[in-house]
RNA sequence: GGGCGCGUAGCUCAAUGGUAGAGCAGUGGCCUUUUAAGCCAUUGGUUGAGGGUUCGAGCCCCUCCGCGCUCACCA
């Protein structure tokens, strides 16, 4: 088509020939000649059928076989249409696959250049369990994934950049870990062993901090069996990294770098419109210290409170509503998640959180209660998650007690204690900073959806009939 | 798991308890510059499934299935 363009403003006048193949799309037919629109992943093209060029047997073949939906094989040469349109003027074609089963076909109307689609496949139901009809009747959800392809792209481009290596850690793990989420759980048949999908990869990654991969990184897939969501899917894409001779502070820098070049990569401006608001990507980002955060909010200052009875007491004359009998980061995860992370539309970090909720992380000097981590939220939604990695394997396993013995045992949320990498550990890992992010979220605010299953391709549903 | 809502033709949607319809798609016909092509004709339904109430149910009631929203859950 360029071509054509080109040679037009030339003033060249030899017919250019093409040969090009694609999606019956529309088809009009008016006797002795017609009209189709044939798309393909590049666009799409309009092919002028005339009997002129075509011949009688061909025109009726045409008319007798192909159908909407059907893979096509054209070959002529190119040329304007009466209304202005570049088509290809048939000399041949050919039948290249047959749409047995009709497509849920939409029709575009073209009013003043704008594309307006009458009667699209619409229902969530059909969309999800035939996503390949979604995709080739919807060109915006084709249009979603690219973008998300593109973000993974431009993520691995950044940390590439930045002398990560990108690593591939077991998905079946013996043992399930860096973080408080219950598992799904397999088995292989020959070791006689059951096995559980990852719920992170923490403490794989972190392993090879101990090796000697200074900073690495894994975009991959979690497990997490627990309830669905518009945030939540039951498997998930993560990227994690981990940063030797970093902290959380250099690690919530490098976060804003990464994301704003995403930004630039694939959508080409750091200001994105997210359910109605406009989201600036801009470094730096907002950043609110917890305690203080809280303290604005609901006039709570956790430092006074520093056990879960007080602090439930003073929950309690507040009024909120929570689950009783929960230890004190619970609660404070409770207040955070109720008060502070619908209210970051902005891109925000929280930082400075309790110690009992981070086992990973390690302790703010001068604070033993506190721990250097810090969440990431846009949208009213967490997007990531970092800290400065607790490298002290004695202190590591005193955490991974302390947590055990708030968990009952049967409570399949409980972390595990892994004393392999305790074993790691004691090797010595080098200070680091560790960060991740859930990769479908950030599709969704860079897609403008607010369904995480917009944004993933084939979105589990239940067995139908 | 709880609450609310939805399920009608391939797609998008109508139908006070009284013979299930439209547009598009499909099929047949006319048509040599259309682009939601047009015109004429026409096919298409276990109204998600099962039960109940009623002279009569797409509509009312119950059970089940699926989907959506929401709450709970969720580093």
């Amino acid at each position: 088509m360029k071509a054509f363009e080109d040679a037009e403003k030339n003033g060249a006048t030899d017919p250019i020939s093409a040969t090009l193949a694609g999606r019956l799309r529309s088809i009009r037919l008016m006797g002795k000649l017609g009209f189709a629109h044939v798309e393909d992943a590049s666009g799409r093209i309009q092919f002028f059928l005339r009997v002129n060029e075509l011949g009688e047997e061909k025109m009726t073949f045409f008319k007798e076989y192909f159908d909407l939906g059907d893979f096509i094989q054209g070959t002529g040469t190119l040329t304007r249409s009466r209304t202005g349109e570049i088509s290809l003027i048939l000399t041949d074609f050919a039948m290249l696959a047959k749409a047995i089963s009709p497509l849920p076909a939409a029709k575009d109307e073209v009013v003043d250049g704008v594309v307006v689609r009458h009667a699209t496949l619409a229902d969530p139901e059909t969309r999800y369990r035939q996503r390949y009809a979604d995709l080739a009747v919807n060109p915006e959800v084709r249009q979603i994934f690219r973008t998300r392809t593109a973000l993974i792209t431009a993520l691995r481009k950044f940390l590439d950049s930045h002398d990560f290596m990108e690593v591939e850690t077991p998905i079946l793990q013996p043992i399930y870990g860096g973080a408080a989420a219950r598992p799904f759980i397999t088995h292989h048949n020959q070791l006689k062993q059951d096995l559980y999908l990852r719920i992170s990869f923490e403490l794989y990654l972190k392993r090879l901090l101990v090796g000697g991969f200074d900073r690495v990184y894994e975009i991959g897939r979690d497990f997490r069996n627990e309830g669905v969501s518009y945030k939540h899917n039951p498997e998930f894409t993560q990227l994690e990294f981990y940063w030797a001779y970093a902290d959380y502070l250099k690690v919530m820098e490098l976060t804003e770098q990464m994301i704003a070049f995403a930004c630039d990569q694939v959508l080409g401006t750091r200001k994105v419109t997210y359910n109605g608001q406009e989201i600036d990507f801009n470094p730096p980002w907002k950043r609110v210290d917890l305690r203080q955060g809280l303290i604005n909010a609901i006039g709570i200052d956790i430092q006074a409170y520093p056990d879960a009875a007080s602090l439930e007491k003073v929950m309690l004359e507040k009024g909120m509503k929570f689950k009783p009998g929960e230890a004190r980061g619970k609660l404070i995860d409770h207040l955070l998640g109720e008060y502070l992370e619908p209210t970051f539309i902005q891109p925000t970090f929280l930082y400075d959180y309790p110690r009992d909720i981070s086992p990973l992380a390690k302790t703010k000097p001068g604070d033993p209660t506190m721990v250097e981590r810090f969440e990431g939220f846009v949208g009213g939604m967490e997007l990531c998650n970092a800290f400065t990695e607790l490298n002290d394997p004695q202190d590591q396993e005193n955490r991974f007690l302390e947590m055990g013995r708030q968990f009952k045992a049967d409570d399949e949320e409980n972390m595990p204690l892994d004393e392999d990498y305790i074993h790691a550990m004691a090797y010595g890992m080098p200070p680091c900073g560790g960060f991740g992010i859930g990769v479908d979220r950030l599709a969704m605010l860079f897609t403008d959806n607010h369904s995480i299953r917009e944004v993933i391709l084939f979105p589990p549903l239940r067995e139908s009939e």
